[in-house]
DNA sequence: ATTATCTATAGATCTATAGATAATGC
DNA sequence: ATTATCTATAGATCTATAGATAATGC
């Protein structure tokens, strides 16, 4: 059996996504992970043999994946009106940590195995983008919406959606706090600024 | 005369801003930003004795007191209406290296010192939401848009169209390009999805 | 005398590897 | 015999400081 089977395996890959979720790739040393494990960090290598990058990489891929099932079942789950759809995509994205796609590909990428980068934007584009573009050709063919570009609105929403991960603690209304400011987001870019 | 006042210390300021911008606080060196001025690393203590905590708070301060006087100045030449007011925002935004916030309030932030970290949080909100925010109110007030929350509006804005800066090379068309992009990504909220 | 740079180096930390050791499975 | 960990260590790199040196200004 491959040690990446192993149930620590994936107690590593739990606290590196957290790690490198928060902090980026540069600024993770194995030795966080380790701690973060109670290990010493050249148990590391048992699991990752080519250390910190086969870590993010499996991480990313993983993360992706989830993210990919995790988009499709929500908006399956929300019927097929393409406001509920949005909202579930809403939560879906504030009920775990922000992917940081600005930092993932101009900080944590270029740090990495150009070719690996490269399959990993690939990833991202079909786990993130794919299902809720589905989303959105769904409700084009519907005659719900009229959006010339249902790729570009897909990532647009995403970017927005997460958007309210940046929005200090305090100014976060404490009423239902990020559940509704991000369903806000949602709503915001459905409808328009402009009167209806 | 102050070291800082000295036109060299510009030249270091520029490099590392280049260099926060796109790696991030933790992946970028001394040595790294010695290198893009040519000097020797142990130099740049002369300028920021500090060191590179003090050259980081010091790019982004600069950086954000630029991108206030530039937003407003675009907003102004822009006229009186919304829509032209966001697409100067969008040509602005796409004219300059991305400021990448999610990353800076999660992963850089949080490696700096805890009270130039706030400081500069609400530096941010002052620089990039407050003309944009302004802009919209003036807007609510004309009639012109219906908007909950010009704050958050304002930075849902500057999420969206920086996103463009996230689309791989390959995905963006060729014709009119980025700027045509960050356009449609502005009309995109000023819009909405949903038919009119 | 001041300004702006350099060399040299201490001390910390990081990645990666080698090889020892203990537990488990046959 | 295999699996999962550990200790020890090499080699790189990073921040930071001390102190030398050269150029410039009085």
């Amino acid at each position: 059996m491959k040690p990446q089977d192993n149930q620590t395996y994936q107690r590593i890959l739990d606290a590196s996504e957290r790690l490198f979720a928060e902090l980026g790739y540069a600024a993770v040393s194995l030795q966080d992970i380790a701690q973060a494990v109670e290990m010493r960090h050249a148990s590391l290598y048992y699991y990752a043999p080519k250390g910190k990058e086969q870590l993010y990489i499996a991480v990313m891929e993983r993360g992706f994946k989830r993210h990919a099932e995790g988009l499709m079942s929500a908006i399956i789950d929300a019927g097929s009106d393409l406001r509920a759809q949005v909202h579930a995509v809403a939560d879906w994205f504030v009920s775990r940590p922000p992917i940081d796609l600005g930092r993932i590909v101009r900080s944590d990428l270029p740090l990495i195995e150009p070719q690996q980068a490269q399959r990993l934007i690939e990833l991202s584009l079909e786990s993130l983008r794919m299902p809720i573009a589905t989303a959105i050709r769904g409700a084009v063919k519907r005659g719900e919406v009229q959006v010339a570009d249902p790729d570009f609105a897909a990532m647009g929403l995403v970017a927005l959606v997460q958007s309210v991960h940046n929005i200090p603690r305090g100014l976060i209304p404490s009423s239902g706090g990020l559940t509704q400011t991000a369903h806000a987001a949602a709503d915001m870019l459905l409808d328009g600024w402009l009167k209806r």
